[in-house]
RNA sequence: CGGGGUGUAGCGCAGUCUGGCUAGCGCACCUGCUUUGGGAGCAGGGGGUCGGAGGUUCGAAUCCUCUCACCCCGACCA
């Protein structure tokens, strides 16, 4: 049992954060609402990007670099756009020792940059479609912050396309999201709920906002990934233009779409325990570690040369640089262990004078804390499988406890009774109207996470029914849920 | 911005009400010895002028005034 660890059930967000300094994932910056990303931290963050970034060049788009200073006037062309940002912007209004004729904002988000430059790189249909991302970070000036969930700067991919017709932006915009589940799920192990944005939750200046959903173990959703479909806002606030095959001037279409380093608070917030973190293994920067056992000199030198053949044959099977041997020899057992339980290491070898003896490491999974004896000639075939084993059980555990955490609800007294006795998602029918929306959530808290897809794996959201406040008609059930 | 709270060693705290020896304790850190298959024990050691400024006093971490910063709850949000 850690004893630098706060218990979930005894203070959720406590937990949260003592897990993060205990894997030494982040820590406080002197600047309020910034966070220093420790290298345990920003390597879990270098794995997202490369599988992130590898899908984005087999869906197409090529990468760029936009600039951080974004003249204000930019921020004001779309109206929704600065409505929704204003009140976030920091804003330099200073520099090289004197006041700037325009203030400069440090982008929150990048449309309006790259609005501009695709007005001057697009001019004819053969220039479309356009499709570009860019790894960044941006600054968004929040009144509550949380380590990675909401700091005032984070990292993120933001990505920017144009297109010649509204379907082909609709398409983009939903095969992005889709690039998003699959990396979640499959890599991550979060399961996902995706849909679309209500007209209150959607993002300052799209004609519709997609997401991914998640789950966490407070029973509170995250919104772990978002896809716009931006329409005409932007080409028209910033004149993205082209000619057509008929010579006629139109607006192109634009998407725009991003994660960010919140992932990795999600990714946290799923999989972890009471001991700390727990990775799933396609995302470990460190899939195993090597823990030589030994008492005397005797020992060492038997124990050693096996320990560097075990690393050989993982090197065979895995990443060797995925491979760690730990080397703290002064150190006692217990106190190594603990070090990379914390740091979410999905499988521990412990090699011992015994293990020698057997011509076997004794293998312990992070997760259920199952021990393996693996002979050394089996080790290249049985700690993938073990790994993939690991990978599967973390996304089921996941996924029964979201599907033990949906709730039917057809009355707003049951709805408020199911949210403060149970939380978690709560899929119930709604009018469509803004009001209502609202109004929920000034008496609840809970806001309309997304209008399910018609793909999303909810079958007992489909059907018609009678919003649970007005009694008016509803399409559909939405799901709802007390969010961060 | 509204409500509540806290600033004393890297971290977590005691001391403040009721001014008074050289400002303590736990963890972490350093050295040595003994230990070592789930967070070791003993011994020794280094480190703070008490958020900042001013004032009262023989004497201030402690009392007074001003000021700064941070945290929690709410509104805002990837």
């Amino acid at each position: 049992m850690a004893t630098n660890i706060t218990p979930r059930a005894e203070n959720y967000s406590q937990w949260y954060l003592d897990v993060i300094a205990a894997g030494q994932l982040a820590d406080h910056a002197p600047v309020k609402g910034c966070m220093v990303i420790r290298p345990t931290g920003y390597a879990l963050w270098e794995e997202i990007q490369a599988v992130l970034d590898r899908r984005f060049k087999e869906t197409g788009h090529v990468n760029a670099y936009f600039p951080l200073l974004i003249p204000q006037s930019f921020i004001t062309k779309e109206a929704e756009h600065v409505e929704g940002f204003a009140p976030e912007l920091a804003v330099v209004t200073r520099a090289g020792g004197k006041e700037l004729e325009e203030p400069l904002v440090i982008r929150p988000t990048s449309e309006t940059v790259i609005g501009h430059m695709y007005s001057q790189w697009i001019s004819s249909w053969r220039d479309l479609p356009l499709l570009i991302n860019q790894w960044a970070n941006v600054m968004r000036w929040e009144m509550r912050t949380r380590m990675f969930l909401r700091t005032s700067e984070f990292l993120w991919q933001e990505g920017h396309t144009a297109h010649e017709t509204p379907q082909e932006a609709e398409e983009e915009t939903l095969k992005m999201l889709d690039v998003y589940r699959e990396f979640l799920e499959g890599h991550l192990a979060m399961p996902v709920l995706a849909g679309r944005k209500t007209e209150r939750e959607k993002f300052p200046g799209a004609d519709r906002t997609y997401c991914v959903e998640a789950l966490m173990q407070d029973k509170k959703a995250l919104q772990a990934g978002t896809s716009h479909n931006l329409g005409q806002n932007f080409s028209k606030a910033f004149d993205i233009t082209f000619l057509d095959r008929a010579n006629e001037r139109l607006h192109a279409h634009t998407t725009s779409w991003g994660v960010s380093t919140r992932l990795i608070g999600g990714l946290l917030m799923t999989h972890s325990d009471d001991d700390g973190l727990v990775l799933p293994p396609r995302i470990a920067p460190v899939k195993a570690v090597i823990i030589p056992l030994f008492k005397n000199d005797e020992e060492k030198a038997l124990v050693l040369p096996f320990a560097e053949q075990v690393k050989t044959a993982l090197g065979g099977c895995l990443d060797p640089l995925k491979v760690r041997m730990d080397t703290r020899y002064d150190q006692r057992p217990a106190e190594r262990y603990f070090h990379w339980i914390q740091q979410g290491v999905p499988l521990r070898l412990e090699v011992g004078p015994r293990d020698v003896a057997g011509g076997q490491v004794c293998a312990v999974r992070r997760d259920t804390r199952a021990k393996a004896m693996i002979g050394l000639d089996d080790l290249g075939r049985e700690i993938p499988a073990l790994l993939e084993q690991m990978q599967a059980d973390l996304y089921a555990k996941a996924l029964a406890f979201r599907q033990a955490n949906t709730h039917l609800v057809d009355t707003y007294e049951e709805f408020k009774q199911v949210l403060t006795e149970k939380g978690g998602y709560i899929l119930a029918h709604w009018n469509g109207s803004e009001e209502v929306e609202a109004r929920i959530k000034e008496e609840t808290k809970a806001t309309i996470r997304l209008v399910p897809l018609e793909n999303t794996p909810l079958p007992q959201a489909a059907g018609p029914g009678r919003c649970m406040v007005t009694g008016e008609p509803s399409p559909g059930r939405v799901v709802f849920a007390l969010a961060y």
